[in-house]
DNA sequence: AAAGAAAGTGGCGAAAAGTGGGAGAAAGTG
DNA sequence: CACTTTCTCCCACTTTTCGCCACTTTCTTT
């Protein structure tokens, strides 16, 4: 399971170093292949094979012959992309995916439970709760 | 279960030595991974892992594709960290939560039972009732 | 009160993580 | 087809981290 966050570069070649503690806990079973996925909110999010799979078997039993669904397949498998890490443990992120989440230099680097997302500083900053007042009663709310 | 509290301090390097009596009241005391969290008012709270994992369950069963439950997901996850004990039974406090709980150098320990809270010393007394006056009244009011 | 044990503290060195760069391959272009 | 440019893979160096060990202090027991 992914958890914390971490401030994170992208290096002039477009490389991400990903935080000793996230690479740790991604399940190694494909080499180190992950997937990237431009996700909700203007984020990138960064799925391990495994998980991966769960999320594509989802949108592969959609029906091709519904219009509605048909779109969301194609938008889904056309905003995703096999990444993989480098020998010393930096991904390469897209010139594509870095423009659709407004990456430059710093990068927030967000364990998410299941998945990984990587944020430009102040999106990031618009899509937490800051305030753990806020925090509080929205776990009350959900949680029992 | 945790209780009592306890003056205890980080060293230079951000390591904060747990009291004897609050170690011995952790269970699974092999292995010895704990989770730290930014909590409310301010403070840390370490929780064991059997504890941890209750509360996690909880979160991870909430819907991602929904914009307010991922915001939820998103702003727990993010304040959460595994933390180990070293062989002297200290764990170290990464610098965003020493950061986020104003912890310098006194930090007072407190057995919350079934979790461990770590306070600035200051903030500590304006969260607690002083009174025992007010403290009798308080009991008064909740406890039958 | 002394001695021993347990808890607390400090520091060092090995190992890992972070960072930068260069060479070779592939792709694009005239 | 040849030349240029971009991309990618890999190596090496620097910096930081953290695990371990040893010393000091405090508590407890006889």
């Amino acid at each position: 399971m992914f958890n914390s966050q971490y401030d994170s570069k992208l290096d002039p070649k477009g490389r991400l170093a990903l935080p000793a503690k996230i690479k740790a806990a991604i399940p190694q079973a494909n080499g180190m292949t992950l997937m990237l996925r431009m996700a909700e909110d203007k984020c990138l999010a960064l799925y391990p094979m495994v998980e991966y799979k769960k999320l594509e078997s989802q949108i592969k039993s959609l029906n091709i012959n519904n219009a509605e669904q048909r779109m969301l397949q194609r938008s889904f498998f056309n905003s995703i992309v096999e990444v993989e890490l480098d020998s010393a443990g930096r991904l390469l992120i897209p010139k594509l995916y870095q423009t659709y989440a407004s990456l430059e230099k710093d990068v927030v680097v967000v364990g998410m439970g299941t998945r990984i997302e990587l944020w430009n500083p102040e999106q990031y900053l618009k899509n937490i709760i800051v305030d753990t007042a806020d925090l509080s009663s929205l776990m009350e709310k959900y949680l029992s």
